[in-house]
DNA sequence: ATAAGCTGTCGCAAAACTGTCATAATTATG
DNA sequence: CATAATTATGACAGTTTTGCGACAGCTTAT
């Protein structure tokens, strides 16, 4: 499953920012406007990681970021400090508050996401998992291995990513162009109808072992749309 | 449906990126070359959100601005200013132009999709709703599927938007002549009729698995009236 | 150099959707 | 209750879009 990213920021530019870049990273994401609504959010469902404002309305994050630490199911669970300033940052990561990474603002976001994976490799190293499975069909990214049903299959490169695209949004549409920029890359100049054809050649190939079609084509018409979606099932 | 972005900026190549950039993301836009013929376009047809330059030539965007805040259909759309001077944004968000937020250039295109997603979950937050619920009935635009009853019910491109379009203004009635501008596009030029041949469609599609019809008809008499309307129910 | 595996394009057939009409049903009205 | 208005629908012919086999150009392994 996708890692569940509590981000805890009262500044609203800066929250659906991040917000925004988690979730287009494949996090599901949830936002806490103040210390106290992070520990009520955090306590309906516990995080795989909080990334929580060092200045915070009601709660400060340090007071928060401590009682996390006393309740059991958040103990262990990563938080990510983002603090204004530069002078504060040893005490963050001190015992005294617990919290195992800082960032200082402003910080870059490809930085942001390496210390996330960084620390949610060493809490929950399952999340990161390189192996996915969706229904019957399982794929693994270190081992550029794909099961569907029980038996191995086998994928040119380009069915392989698109696959591993597909599996890491369940359920969500994608237009010919998305899944250009998304599997061939940006600035990769390719016919959109190609995609069709790789459509079909990772269908074919796990049709194979797998009895419904995992893909589910979705059609659009002509003029006032702008989308003629494919897209991943289950 | 997807929200409704006005650009006003006169320098081409920034225009044009942004109308790029804000497409791939599924915005519906339209660009205005200086302040008033924004004003215009924001007339014809009442943006979502309005994305503005802080100098352009005839009309200045603050001028633009507050002509925009005068109007009633306007007043409370969210404003995006853009200036190429950092020591004027006080001035900007200040009470005096009335923009609801503003970016100093060059900024980057992730934080402004942010902002715009903010400013927008905030005036108009069923925009951004991507699973939206109406009695038994529920329509997912992200992963284009609508359940009705307990059962998945597929529905073709025109009658999927037209149930989006009646499950984003529940209760409402609209005339075939509103659908049609809604639902099929302004400028297109089709049989006011067909909106009956498709909401038969819907209903029929619906009716497998619903009890009562969700959709209400409502009649009225041709010349002098303009409201021979078809609508949604609860 | 040859074979084998992949890729991107085409083009055509199949399938899915559309817009109109004509006709049946309904609802309003006097 | 009969008539006029309006909407519901089945049928249909025309389009648009997708599925897919065929093919030629490349790259890599042998």
């Amino acid at each position: 499953m996708q890692p569940y990213i509590l981000i805890v920021e009262d500044e609203d530019a800066l929250a659906t920012l991040l917000e925004y870049n988690f979730e287009k990273e494949g996090y599901e994401v949830a936002i806490a406007m103040d210390g106290e609504e992070a520990l009520v959010m955090a306590a309906e469902r516990t995080p795989d990681l909080i990334l929580m404002d060092w200045m915070l309305p009601k709660l400060s994050g340090v007071e928060a970021c401590r009682r996390l630490r006393r309740r059991k199911e958040t103990q262990a669970t990563p938080i990510i400090m983002l603090t204004a300033r530069a002078d504060e940052t040893d005490k963050i990561t001190g015992l005294d508050y617990g919290a195992d990474d800082y960032l200082v603002k402003p910080f870059s976001i490809p930085e942001l996401f390496a210390r996330t994976r960084a620390l949610l490799r060493r809490a929950k190293p399952s999340l990161l998992e390189d192996v996915i499975r969706q229904g019957s069909i399982e794929i693994d990214n270190k081992a550029f291995r794909v099961k569907a049903g029980e038996k191995e299959v086998h994928l040119g490169p380009t069915e392989f990513r698109l696959l591993d695209h597909f599996m890491r949004h369940p359920g969500r549409v994608f237009s010919r162009e998305q899944l250009l920029d998304a599997v061939w890359g940006r600035d990769v100049y390719v016919e959109a109808r190609t995609v069709d054809v790789h459509i079909g050649r990772l269908r074919k190939a796990l049709k194979k072992n797998v009895e419904i079609d995992p893909i589910r084509t979705v059609r659009s018409a002509g003029m006032p749309l702008k989308r003629p979606p494919l897209r991943n099932y289950l």
